[in-house]
DNA sequence: TCTATAATTCGATTAATCTAGAAATATAGG
DNA sequence: CCTATATTTCTAGATTAATCGAATTATAGA
């Protein structure tokens, strides 16, 4: 993963929706959630919805599958786990820490 | 750490710009870089950078010191160590990974 | 085929961000 | 006091993002 990239996925987890969208979608589980649960979960109009998932999409923090009329949007855990890896190398030059209770 | 703090901070690192200068304060280490050294490292017309400091300093991300003419920028490490420990709790449900290497 | 449901795409509006030159501010040193 | 340096603030244009109703597409089931 490299800067642009890790940018671009940062940006997109930088917005209220969206990441409300991924931890909504990372309680789930790693079977996901139909986009009309987490429509009706989070109350946020379907266009609007949309457009936010085709943007995480996008830079591969979830993907979706197409399982007859209803689209599964999964998180991908890989992706981010690439993302805080980065961020570990750039933040503490590679020490570990505890991981921190998230006040959901 | 909450949810409207933590998006804010990661669209703060989530630009190209202002994610190149926190990785080079982090390279400079735990006393930081002065905004003039990082403006000729990176390249970045001074009002730009100013722009983009005080951006990172709103949300935490960096301190700034004024020694005499030279304004002094530390990251705060903390701060990132915040970030990172909220999202390993909602990425991986609290479990520990490697640092993955960073690719500078 | 008709209808209802799931979701997207379209289109238009508003808001926010990025960019960078020019002017202003602050301060060190002669 | 004057000048050079460091940095910010001002200003304004360009780009990108967010929002959401309405129209559209796709599909399941009667």
């Amino acid at each position: 993963m490299d800067h642009e990239e890790v940018a671009a996925s940062l940006a997109e987890l930088g917005n209220t929706h969206r990441l409300a969208v991924f931890r909504f979608l990372v309680k789930a589980g790693h079977h996901g959630a139909p986009v009309g649960e987490i429509q009706k979960a989070l109350d946020i109009p379907a266009s609007t919805l949309s457009h936010h998932l085709s943007r995480m999409a996008r830079v591969g923090l979830i993907k979706q599958e197409k399982h007859s009329r209803t689209i599964v949007c999964i998180p991908d855990y890989h992706h981010l786990q690439n993302l805080i890896g980065f961020l570990q190398a750039e933040c503490c030059m590679g020490e570990n820490m505890e991981p921190v209770e998230a006040s959901l």
